[in-house]
DNA sequence: TGTTTGACCACGG
DNA sequence: GCCGTGGCCAAAC
């Protein structure tokens, strides 16, 4: 199983509305590095069903919303009821979702 | 084969 | 809160 294909696993059970970072992902997965969710991020089309702007980087900042397309990333979480500032998520902290509390051991691809 | 780069994070000041 | 430093692993060149 390629890992890549794990990042993708985790960011589909996001749900609507909640926010995680790459670090509680690679953690989960224990991939060693935040870097390659970021990469496996990388390798992901909006086709592919996979919900990538509800993962941002640790200070809820949308790090890769370059990769939607300008505003796109925004827009998506926008219509979810998360509100963005200045490409920071409000109550980051609040609408954090660990995977590692959320899925712990029950994770299945 | 070695270096640089990247949708990053933890830590200290 | 912000900034700089060091570490991390894989790809691209």
């Amino acid at each position: 199983m390629d890992y890549h294909k794990l990042v993708f696993a985790v960011v589909r059970r996001i749900p609507a509305g909640r926010l995680t970072n790459y670090g509680a992902i690679a953690d989960f997965l224990a991939l060693g590095s935040s870097r390659m969710v970021g990469w496996a991020l990388n390798n992901c089309s909006l086709g592919d069903g996979i919900p990538a702007h509800r993962v941002l980087n640790r200070k809820g900042e949308l790090s890769g919303r370059l990769h939607f397309g300008p505003g796109v990333m925004q827009k998506l979480l926008e219509a979810e009821g998360v509100e963005v500032i200045d490409d920071r998520a409000v109550d980051f902290k609040a609408r954090f979702w660990d995977p590692v509390i959320e899925l712990g051991d029950d994770f299945e691809p």
